[in-house]
DNA sequence: TGGTAAGCGAGACGGTACGTCCCGTCTTATC
DNA sequence: GATAAGACGGGACGTACCGTCTCGCTTACCA
């Protein structure tokens, strides 16, 4: 029965050279021509090493995403959603960065694929949304609780449809590739999940 | 010298019979079980018929969703998108149509796979809004241009950002499987949209 | 039942580019990756035309050999075997001509491939026996048995046996390329048949 | 880099179970109707397997053929060509029994397409002859070789000619099929091949 | 401090599917 | 009705990876 190896005697060189080259493979080949094989040639390491800690080549990636997300908040000294009692203009900021990091190839390549593929595989969806997104989602929501006990927001708003309503269309042009991320696009989207888009005068 | 074969010859038997059997082996393995192979079994077509006029499983996928969606429209005597004057009720309305699509085993697993697919393959994904997607929005963009033809939106509002709003949220609800889809969120996404979330109150 | 094709409208231009062409490629491919649908591709034919009249590739190549060794009797303007009234020199002189036929790059190919087929497949072999070997066979035996009623030889002779003796060996040496072959081998082979190998002053 | 395997690391029991099935089924259905991919699934192996052992199917019935060899000769309890003294004696008891081994079909079958095969492949050829035909044809030469040193063969006898004037008729009506092959005709054929064909008393 | 059991790099293995080539049949339009 | 052209259902090709399985080798931990 070898099911569960003995982490304590895992290599982190070789964890770390796996990650590492998923990474750039799907950056250089795409998700779909990534191979298992290939990682491990890159890596220098036995295929086995891979499957004794992975269950799939796609669990090896989200692995590596959450590995570079982590090093992306060590970089951008990340010190927590911001909160400078403007709402609107934090929620900017925010926003603003998502794009830039969708507009990295870097970022790019392995969250597109991730996101795809567990668009398609419901377990590994269900690990990528627990472990990459809902962190992320919690943040917005928790700034938006703020705004709403500030008075900002009304008593009665869904904090969860509203993070949708900010993401949702991002990640939508995002994926779908229907037009060009910008600063200005986010930046409109903000001012109008805030505002509305009823015609206020005509009221 | 890409050898284009002869469409005028083109067996529509085996065509039709290529995309049944496409949407439904999706549906029964799943778009990465789903194998040109074993398309071309069920079909009882050989491999080459296949390889002659699709490029890759995907583009065979994304032609039976188009055959798929033009039933559609057929069955459900579809006679555009609706204008009752009252442009919430009418956005609901299709809004729980899609929420019902999104529902609907048949639809969706052949939906999110391309849509997967498109997210990774670029040149697919083009095909894919372009095809399927845009003809749909732009069936939004109408309804809401008329609207603020009418005074019910602002004379400056961006109709593209609007619907994707729209369906933004509802997508991304879908694809990662954040929450159930059900009427009472797209209503509620409906009216947020128009009224915005901000407390006007507190203005 | 579309059994027998008329043959009296049968395109001799066909049947001559077929018969070229599969010579031609035999020559530069080699038999096994010899293909009907090249063969008609650089005949300029349609497939139909060469299964209807032919069997198989080897069928094919079997009437292109016939055809290319009527050509070869009228070039050389051979007028039957000789018979000089010696009947070492006369063999000898045949035995040399069939040395320079097999080492000709020409006739080698579509014949190797021919023999090879025929050992494999034997009804192919039957009629490459008969129609192109049989007939060379008889001109030997018809030089034995002068030779024989002339007291050249013993007379209870086994003519067929002789035969063998003189055109096994040198087919043993072409076909399995044991040794090159030349003008001495064949001379030395001829007078070894004719007067044995035995040490007579031995006896 | 031709990616040369790891030879030690081989599976003996692959091996055997390729070489075997290949025997069978060339037995079964013949040689051009052979193919690497019954081969694989008779022995139960992958297709892998064969292609990183051996180049074709003509190399893989080569070395069955040279185990089928090794195997007889174990089985006959072969103790080397005869030399009882009398060399007209000792051929007959040879080349009897190698008639008797090509009369039998589980022979026959590898033989023939081997044989078939290398004429038609130089490489396949030199292997085939420099493996399986030079190994024997040298026990024909050493025996004549004793013969000639005993004073009975010409002490100018081409012994490499002899050996063909033995093996190439008999090959010859094998491999063409122009006659059956019995113990007589090859009895037969030692007789002329030590006395000549030419009527001594002619002389 | 030497024995032993785990992780490791390497890669052979039984398999599945790939995308291609060609088979022999069938259909269409031309002559 | 024979022909040039080529689409069709099918089978095998040789390749790429899958996930599993030994191999020796290195590297702790334990006796």
């Amino acid at each position: 029965m070898p099911k569960t190896p003995d982490a304590t005697r895992r290599s982190d060189r070789s964890r770390r050279a796996i990650l590492d080259s998923a990474l750039t493979l799907v950056g250089e080949v795409g998700y779909n021509k990534l191979t298992i094989e290939a990682i491990a040639a890159r890596a220098g390491v036995g295929k086995q090493t891979i499957y004794r800690w992975w269950p799939s080549k796609a669990a090896v990636l989200l692995d590596a995403s959450l590995a570079l997300a982590g090093d992306a908040e060590t970089e951008a000294e990340w010190t927590g959603f911001p909160d400078t009692g403007d709402l609107a203009a934090d929620l900017k900021q925010v926003l603003r960065a998502t794009v830039d990091q969708f507009n990295d190839e870097k970022y790019d390549a392995p969250t597109r694929a991730l996101t795809a593929a567990g668009a398609t595989d419901p377990e590994l969806g269900a690990r990528f949304t627990e472990q990459l997104l809902e962190p992320q989602l919690a943040l917005y929501e928790a700034r938006l609780r703020t705004a709403r006990e500030a008075g900002r927001l009304a008593p009665d708003t869904d904090l969860r449809l509203m993070v949708e309503m900010l993401v949702g269309p991002l990640t939508y042009r995002w994926l779908l590739r229907t037009a060009p991320l910008t600063h200005a696009y986010t930046d409109a989207l903000v001012d109008r999940v805030l505002g509305g888009v009823a015609n206020v005068t005509a009221r």
